[in-house]
DNA sequence: CACACCTTTTACAAAACTTTTACAACTCCA
DNA sequence: TGGAGTTGTAAAAGTTTTGTAAAAGGTGTG
């Protein structure tokens, strides 16, 4: 069962490993603080709101930067490294790379056993 | 019954196996997630706009490339090769080379029985 | 104003993607 | 059935996008 939320209403987003509050600065990695800046907050924000869904470049960069299309920066990657880097060891998990495209937040999932597959169904 | 839908309205393209969303870069094939490129994926989707109908090298090679005619290039198959991969193990199933035309997005098909008792679902 | 901290830019490295190349395999029809 | 034409494929080369460290530029506060 999967418990995480990303209501705005709620303020709040919460996962096994992660835990982020919309009208704060601060999150929590496990049981270690994390603080945020101003930028790598609403960055992560945006993402949160849009969990499982892929944000373009061109939205992060609208929203969070102001910046109109067809600008030339490295100010996103830069963020969202130190984003990764606050969220470690999850951080490369959590903020996935969307080649060409953007980013994307993906909720925590339980590891799987390789002896779980999925089964086939096959009519006979 | 066949419930295959590939509604340029929907933006979506949903059968037994997959399922494509015009508007996303991800796909999915039974349950697992498939991350299209670009390229692959305006290939793909106008395979799919199409689906059931031949699409003729050089309408792909204009359309996804804006190639006009009598280029000779390989682009075209290497992609192609590469999107049959992503959708194993449907890929051969879902497209159809059409020799000296073209290429063909079929949709899934129930498999056939020969008799005409009710199928056993079994798990393999 | 000086310091601390945050943000952006710069310049390049690394990774991902696309196209080409070279050749193998296949198809169709005379 | 054999050859011309077409498609399949692996690997190399080329291009574009993203990652990263470091420096430069801002901003707020004592």
């Amino acid at each position: 069962m999967l418990q995480a939320t990303a209501s705005i209403l709620e303020r709040k987003y919460k996962d096994q490993h992660l835990e982020f509050d919309f009208a704060s600065t601060s999150a929590f990695i496990d049981l270690r603080e994390v603080i945020l800046t101003r930028k790598e907050h609403e960055l992560l924000a945006l993402l949160l709101e849009n969990a499982g869904d892929i944000v373009p470049r061109e939205i992060l960069l609208e929203r969070v930067w102001g910046y109109s299309r067809d600008i030339r920066t490295r100010t996103l990657d830069v963020h969202v490294r130190r984003l990764r880097k606050k969220l470690f060891p999850y951080g490369e998990t959590y903020i996935e790379t969307i080649f060409g495209i953007g980013y994307r937040f993906q909720r925590y999932r339980e590891p799987r056993n390789f002896s779980s597959f999925v089964p086939e169904l096959i009519a006979v």
